[in-house]
DNA sequence: TCAACAGCGCTTGTATGCAAGAAAAACCGT
DNA sequence: ACGGTTTTTCTTGCATACAAGCGCTGTTGA
């Protein structure tokens, strides 16, 4: 794989992980010299990011990691629960003997680490299992963009499960939808993923005060 | 604006409108030559374009215009038809009268486009149509994913309309989708624009027919 | 005659150099 | 002293130069 492939991956990794900041701004001349390459593939990574939405570029003004406005997040994370309510359904049309295995395993990842009340833990169970659904579906389009996705919107849902009493609920959720797409109830397994991401009520006002707190720091 | 950007843009067009052919190389050189930049835009315009998956790369041999395998194409209309269907229900459910007169009138140059028989209108109209229906969910950033998928299968759905006979199916299946979301009908817009978009029976057998058809030119 | 290998050429990938534009700092006038 | 303007500097955006693979072709051997 080039250089610009490498670059690109692992700047995403420092955005998705929260590393790099929301907001900051990604010099091509530091970047380039902190990775020892010229400011090519730099460029060349910011670009491909910038196409992919996770950051964003002004005209003679570099690129600056992407921080969406509050409404704009509160749609793409309506946006989040639509596709993961398509995959769902899909899923439980499809479902195969190994994906209902994947979807019982993942949840008992999960179920493991909320039991040891470690976030960080239940954070990547939590994609373990949500990638198993994208999968599930049988979809290989749709599962891309759900991961893409999925990824961008990582660092606000780290702050989401800060909330206290978020991993018991999020928990029973992944029970109904894992419950649902087993029982081959289509409508069902969309509408408990649909609720399961979309943020709205209390949720968003929690994810819009994470937000500002974060900023303030 | 920039080199880059206009060449993406100039390049994207193209790709869509079918003047670049589906397989065919993109040459660094040569756009080059005939846009009168240096390679440097091009690449940039080229790894963009990747990004979003117009252009497949692979390493060391060069960009070609997409030409996604029959299954990969069918699982993308499946998801194009989720995506449809999840702005159909948001549209249903948020329906303002400004969005209301924009379908209305959407429709209207579907159906003159349609009694004069003009395929190349009416696919411009239908482009028109859907369009609108994106902005009328109220969700930005739903409404620019449906888009961006919507420009990326334009090639195909352009072999599509000119099966026989799909045009009056076509516009009738607009009158529905209109009126269930001017009903607020949430479920039976969901379900009209996903039937429409989803290619499956004799609809796909005509699609690989005319993949063959185009490719075999 | 066919297959395999080596050399060559062409293309991509990266580095460097240069110009244009925008932000920041300094200077001048009031 | 403060506001506006000018200049300076720093960054981006493009061009050019260079290096490194890969494919192709020509040749050679069986």
């Amino acid at each position: 794989m080039s250089h610009a492939q490498r670059l690109r991956q692992r700047i995403e990794d420092e955005i998705v992980s929260g590393e790099l900041a929301l907001g900051s701004r990604l010099d091509e001349n530091q970047l380039a010299a902190r990775f020892g390459v010229s400011r090519t593939p730099i460029r060349e990574a910011l670009l491909q990011l910038a196409a992919t939405g996770l950051v964003q570029t002004k005209p003679r003004r570099g690129a600056i990691v992407s921080a969406p406005e509050p409404h704009l997040l509160l749609a793409m994370f309506e946006a989040m629960a639509e596709i993961e309510a398509a995959c769902g359904r899909l899923a439980a049309r499809r479902l195969v003997p190994e994906d209902a295995e994947a979807l019982q395993a993942a949840l008992a990842g999960c179920t493991a680490a909320m039991a040891e009340a470690d976030t960080e833990s239940y954070y990547a169970e939590n994609y373990v299992f949500h990638t198993v659904v994208y999968r599930a579906s049988r979809n290989a389009f749709l599962a891309d963009q759900a991961l893409s996705l999925h990824r961008r919107l990582a660092p606000y849902r780290r702050l989401q499960l800060r909330v206290r009493q978020r991993l018991p609920q999020s928990l029973a959720e992944h029970e109904a939808i894992v419950a649902a797409i087993v029982a081959g109830n289509e409508a069902g397994a969309a509408e408990a993923l649909r609720s399961h991401v979309i943020v709205q009520g209390d949720r968003f006002t929690d994810l819009v005060a994470g937000l500002r707190a974060s900023n303030a720091a």
